[in-house]
RNA sequence: CGCGGGGUGGAGCAGUUGGCAGCUCGUUGGGCUCAUAACCCAAAGGUCGCAAGUUCGAGUCUUGCCCCCGCAA
């Protein structure tokens, strides 16, 4: 089967690898132009080229699709049997989607109809679900809106990360994709409609939502704020002007309490009149407490402006918060 | 030439108008305690990124170079 792959960062990579190494024929590799990046803004190539240029595959890295006709001709000459798309970042116009004879197959991060769109893993994170997955589907015009084809469905663990999440389901999603294709070629693929009134839409993340409102939500809320953001933007809030990023927080419970000794440590007739987002112990051998609406939570892994990531031992050693202070003011 | 921050004992930081190099933690040794990520005492550990310059004297001022990091994507 002779197979066009279009992919762009290194979940995509994952199902290149998949079915490269199943020893699938791949024609070629579409992904995004190269971006000036980083610091300096220094031209780098997406994971998806690396790993093509490494294997010796042809590279497409088109600056836009839609009425680019000798682009669209190009892919027609090739003569895809199906087209492999996986978080590409740009959409296929029907010229394209037309082109495969066996259609042209998408990995996505979640169970359709749930979470389509660019932020599937991300959402699933932030809203605390317990369960999400990857589907793969034939495309239509639609934003992931296709039949589907296959699934498999994943637990998200009470503390994973986007990131871990991230990863783990870039991997399943290599698996699936070579079974999809496997059934493909068999003909024995399956064809479900997409129930529309199941349908939610993951939009992209903006900016604004990184930010701790510590005054409306919840110790839970914020714990799924924080692993949710983690490692693409972080959950950020103010303390003394300078922002701060917060990478990992622990919720504590009244067992947690007694467990760290919390009980001889913090006032608990203060602890009642502390507002939300007041810190309640800063101390490096104890660790850094805060309260919320509804409890406390524990930072354990933060960052200051201008400096990296450190366990929140680390940062209190040079760092001091004054107990009674309280975050999010800017 | 995208914007910005920084290189000071093992770690995270401070260092005022240039004048003996500090803090917190860790480490090592000792003490105390039923016990401790507790407490007390003591010790070790630094060419202050590199090079040159100004100066009686530079971590601190000037110049050049190297390296690291954050924002943004």
């Amino acid at each position: 089967m002779r197979i066009l792959f279009m992919g762009t960062p290194d979940f995509a990579l994952e199902s290149l690898k998949a079915i490269y190494e199943k020893n699938y024929e791949i024609i070629g590799v579409v992904t995004n132009p190269d971006k000036p990046k980083g610091r300096g803004m220094k031209m780098i190539a997406p994971p998806v080229k690396e790993y093509a240029i490494e294997k010796n595959l042809k590279i497409y890295q088109p600056t836009k699709i839609r009425g680019n006709i000798e682009f669209i001709e190009e892919i027609k000459e090739l003569n895809p049997d199906a087209i492999c798309v996986v978080a590409y970042g740009k959409i296929l116009p029907k010229e394209i989607l037309d082109i495969p004879k066996q259609g042209c197959i998408n990995v996505h991060g979640s169970l359709l109809p749930k979470y389509r769109g660019a932020a599937p893993i991300q959402w699933a994170v932030l809203n605390g679900d317990k369960t999400t997955g990857i589907t793969t589907m034939y495309m239509n015009e639609g934003m992931d809106t296709g039949d589907m084809i296959l699934k498999e469905t994943v637990e998200i663990g009470e503390e994973e990360t986007t990131g871990e999440l991230w990863e783990r389901l870039s991997k399943i999603g290599g698996k699936l994709l070579v079974k999809t294709l496997e059934e493909i070629e068999n003909g024995t693929a399956n064809r479900e409609k997409q129930e529309e009134k199941d349908a939610s839409l993951a939009a992209m993340l903006d900016k604004k939502m990184a930010e701790i409102d510590w005054k409306n939500k919840t110790s839970k809320e914020i714990h799924n704020l924080v692993r949710g953001l983690n490692p693409i933007m972080g959950a950020y809030t103010f303390y003394n002007n300078k922002k701060i990023k917060l990478w990992k927080i622990e919720i504590i419970n009244n067992e947690k309490m007694i467990e760290k000794g919390l009980e001889k440590e913090i006032d608990l007739e203060k602890l009642k009149e502390a507002e939300a987002g007041e810190i309640l112990l800063a101390n490096s051998k104890k660790g850094l407490f805060i309260k919320t609406i509804d409890g406390i939570i524990e930072i354990l892994e933060i960052q200051g402006e201008n400096a990296k990531r450190m366990k929140v031992h680390d940062f209190l050693l040079g760092n001091k918060l004054n107990c009674g202070d309280v975050l999010g003011i800017s």
